[in-house]
RNA sequence: GACCCUAUCGUCUAGCCCGGUCAGGACAAGAGCUUUUCAAGCUCUCGGCACGAGUUCAAAUCUCGUUAGGGUCACCA
């Protein structure tokens, strides 16, 4: 039986290498048809926050990973005192104080890693371990063997910090009689300066990059490339297609850059083949943080308005900043766009445009851009003239999607008043 | 410093096991097409086997060494 584990300690939030862990224990476990186990390291009873806690379990619901066994160890701490008792009776510890100290027998230790191969350790490099703490908690490497041989884990696998865990554990087995797991040390992400990633290269947290607008879906996959490829130049790569195609051998041993601009990019393609409802669902959580109290188009109107930036978006936040025209009243102006096209005054123009603009009984892309067309006409301008300011006049901005469909979504009203508006203060 | 791990475009990688395809793809960058702007999309370009020996008719691929980077050396996990 294939049984995995993944074992944060919840003393901060969930990083986002140890979500690529747990995401490689979590692809292996279903690859195979195995167990996947959650264990809570708690042992470090000053740093453990139930916040922390709360926040990784979260997360990892939110990334999709779903575990078949939860374990916290501080309820397993009669378990390791009985391990650390036996230990001392058969003279292969010894105490010092009240901690519990492991005598390192002297001898070559071989660790079969299932991605790096056979790596050798000398034991005169280790010195004695300590099992249990001076105020009667185990220690990291103590706790885990206890628990990874209990829970009959098949294969460890984690991060390549580990691997000068392994040897010492290997000896912790060995005394306890245990027979070891097989191990895979999964190579490290780095940040842009190829040192182990951390808070100085940007956000850590899977609740960060969830906060910022990213897809658990887009986060998955960003991560399973981070050192594995299913081998077909595919980029974008369902869950389930990746798992039929999963083998950890393939799993590369170098150490790799997260590299943000990748991941929007497939934030961004997840986003343009979503579902416009679901899209627009996902949005409302957002929208509801920007503006709290106010109320906000729904259904297809709401929708309408996503398809519109569905495109041009890379991360769901991006939504907030282009649409901030349409659910406020007042249109926060760029410098730049309001110098470079409304510096002239356009108010006959507009007030013109307006006018004809109210008469139109069904207000649609194709109306608007009829009236449009007949005003540029009669006023004998390019569309180009008139096209670039009332853009800025609508949306306070030079750029976005087409000038029809925008007005369309900003509705008639909105669209005559800030028309008449532009050149009245 | 000691021990351990690693090395293909700027970045993520395919190819390496089982030597022989102009070393393939993606992101980024640059150019073009498209267009009412910006994106998106499409097309193209740029760019790499860390170095040195060895084995071989032939080395990114096998061997050794050098260099560089990373990790660990806690009564943290």
């Amino acid at each position: 039986m294939v049984r995995v584990r993944f074992a944060p300690s919840p003393t901060g939030y969930l990083h986002i290498g140890g979500a690529r862990t747990a995401l490689f224990n979590w692809m292996y476990a279903k690859a195979l048809g195995g167990k996947f186990v959650l264990r809570i390291e708690d042992t470090d009873k000053v740093r453990s926050k139930k916040e922390y806690l709360d926040e990784i379990l979260d997360s990892m619901q939110w990334l999709g990973f779903h575990w078949d066994e939860f374990y916290k160890q501080s309820d397993r701490f009669d378990l390791y005192r009985q391990y650390a008792q036996k230990l001392l009776d058969e003279g292969k510890a010894y105490r010092e104080g009240e901690a519990v100290i492991l005598k390192m027998p002297q001898k070559q230790i071989k660790i079969y890693d299932l991605i790096r191969d056979e790596i050798s350790v000398d034991t005169k490099e280790i010195k004695d371990q300590v099992l249990m703490k001076s105020d009667g908690s185990p220690t990291y490497s103590f706790a885990c063997v206890i628990d990874d041989a209990l829970m009959e884990i098949s294969c460890v696998i984690r991060g390549e910090d580990h691997i000068s865990n392994t040897p010492k554990q290997i000896v912790i087995y060995e005394a306890l009689g245990f027979r070891p797991p097989k191990f895979a040390h999964l190579p490290l992400i780095l940040d842009y300066e190829r040192a182990r990633m951390s808070k100085r290269a940007g956000a850590v947290a899977v609740s960060d990059y969830r906060r910022q607008g990213f897809l658990p879906e887009a986060v998955v996959n960003y991560l399973m490339l981070l050192g594995w490829s299913p081998g077909n130049n595919q980029e974008k790569i369902a869950f389930a297609s990746a798992v039929k195609n999963f083998s950890i051998k393939k799993i590369n041993k170098a150490g790799a850059v997260f590299a943000l601009d990748k991941l929007r990019w497939l934030n961004g393609q997840y986003i343009k083949e979503m579902d416009t409802a679901r899209l627009a669902q996902l949005l409302v959580h957002f929208l509801k943080e920007k503006y709290p109290g106010n109320t906000f188009p729904d259904g297809k109107a709401l929708e309408n308005i996503v398809q519109l930036f569905k495109g041009r978006m890379a991360t769901l936040t991006d939504f907030l900043e282009w649409t901030d025209f349409i659910f406020t009243d007042k249109v926060q102006f760029d410098p730049e766009s309001k110098e470079k096209h409304l510096s002239q005054d356009k108010s006959k123009e507009f007030h013109l445009l307006a006018q004809a603009l109210r008469e139109i009984k069904e207000f649609n892309v194709k109306s608007t851009e009829e009236v449009f067309r007949r005003i540029v006409e009669q006023l004998g301008i390019t569309a180009g003239d008139l096209v670039h300011p009332v853009r800025v006049a609508l949306t306070g901005r030079a750029v976005g999607p087409g000038l029809f469909e925008t007005m369309v979504v900003l509705g008639q009203n909105k669209t005559i008043s800030r028309l008449q508006e532009c050149f009245n203060r």
